[in-house]
DNA sequence: ATCAATTTTGACCATCCAGTCAAGAAGCTT
DNA sequence: AAGCTTCTTGACTGGATGGTCAAAATTGAT
């Protein structure tokens, strides 16, 4: 009858209901996995609740019980994007070997770019757009431990341990060089042909990139 | 009375009506340029003709005379982007420095990426999005440029002047790390403050890098 | 099996938006 | 300044789209 706000221990400000039944959990799941397709093929304003119940399965009102609107379920996606968008950068150990630990950091990206390529492009859609709503997140979480990580890369160039390099570009050319392989995933496939997987060889090749820039 | 068609010298199958008078010079350029402001940063579905309209201080009924629909404003974009787009590639000599000519190719696309950091979303949103107005540009006229490219490259590294290093990666490495400065300008003006231009520092580092990179 | 709570949906709005049209305003030519 | 052409726009239309609602179907506890 009612949607289904849960209210087991809820903060007052903004709701998050808390699925319970088992049914809520596979059909929230169910919706944001069609969001997911969607959202991040033709960005927010592209995409259609028709099309996402399609996709899924459902019936549009039925998404509607669900979440409390198109804004909601992007939003949803966005927050749980996020978290494990940060994760990497926190694995990123101060006391590892430098060249080891940030060439492990840019394994963890371009693998990610390759299992999650959606989750990229959704990200990739939002930043294109100006970031509106994910502005706080790089503002206040992003920032930091950018901040951190940037410092910490310093401290290995000041002792000599990697070759001096901005840490900031170093950063952004991770991101760059990992994430072009999700988000620029259809030119390259156009420019390789059917043959190829868009992220053959990309390995290898920022390996040897890295491990040149940054020796000492 | 009726929209502009020209006639002078038309080819038949699809019609491009060429501007005439100074007025139609004058406006059908203040309406792209709206165009590409509003496109480039929702995208094709997001942007809307009242927006566009807005931005170009004309009425809504105006831009659809002297253009089709929204269809044809942004094909008018991408065809002119298109054209820029190919020009530093074709602006590698196989006679000079391999490396010199490398290094000019990355400063040119970062240069776009500066100067032209609309265009340059304008493309992204198209590729994010599956490059579905751009498929047949990318297969008949980029792919044999970049082959052809990526074997000149080939042959550098046979010869031993550059690095042994994966032609196509090295291609999309320059256009990863030079365009993310545009297309991710939000994220990186949020990270890094407002003191900051998000390409300051780009062109030591990555002239570091790809120095770094090719040395034989 | 019964009955209340949960889930699903067909039918419906209200709004937005691309595109039309006919009439009016401004330019140009003589 | 007349008269033709080019340019501009207010008012409109039809279809898409986000969202509502009340009734129907299903589920689950007893």
């Amino acid at each position: 009858m009612t949607a289904p706000r849960s209210s087991t221990a809820q903060k007052s400000g903004s709701a998050r209901p808390v699925p319970r039944s088992r049914i809520q959990k596979r059909n929230r799941q169910i919706i944001l996995e069609a969001a997911l397709e969607v959202f991040s093929t033709h960005g927010f304003r592209g995409a259609t609740l028709d099309q996402i119940a399609t996709e899924a399965g459902l019936s549009k009102p039925n998404l509607l019980y669900y979440f409390e609107g198109k804004e909601d379920i992007h939003r949803e996606l966005l927050t749980q994007l996020l978290d494990t968008w940060l994760a990497p950068l926190r694995l990123l150990d101060p006391e590892g070997e430098p060249r080891t630990e940030i060439m492990e950091y840019m394994r963890r990206k371009l693998q990610m770019s390759r299992d999650y390529p959606r989750e990229s492009r959704l990200f990739a859609n939002e930043i294109l757009q100006g970031a509106p709503r994910i502005e706080g997140f790089i503002r206040n979480d992003l920032r930091g431990q950018v901040d951190d990580t940037a410092d910490m890369l310093q401290r290995w160039v000041d002792q000599g341990r990697i070759a001096p390099v901005d840490p900031y570009h170093l950063i952004f050319s991770i991101w760059a060089l990992t994430q072009h392989y999700a988000d620029f995933a259809a030119q390259i496939a156009l420019i390789r042909g059917a043959g190829h997987e868009p992220h053959d060889g990309a390995e290898a090749f920022l390996e040897h990139l890295y491990s040149r820039l940054l020796a000492p």
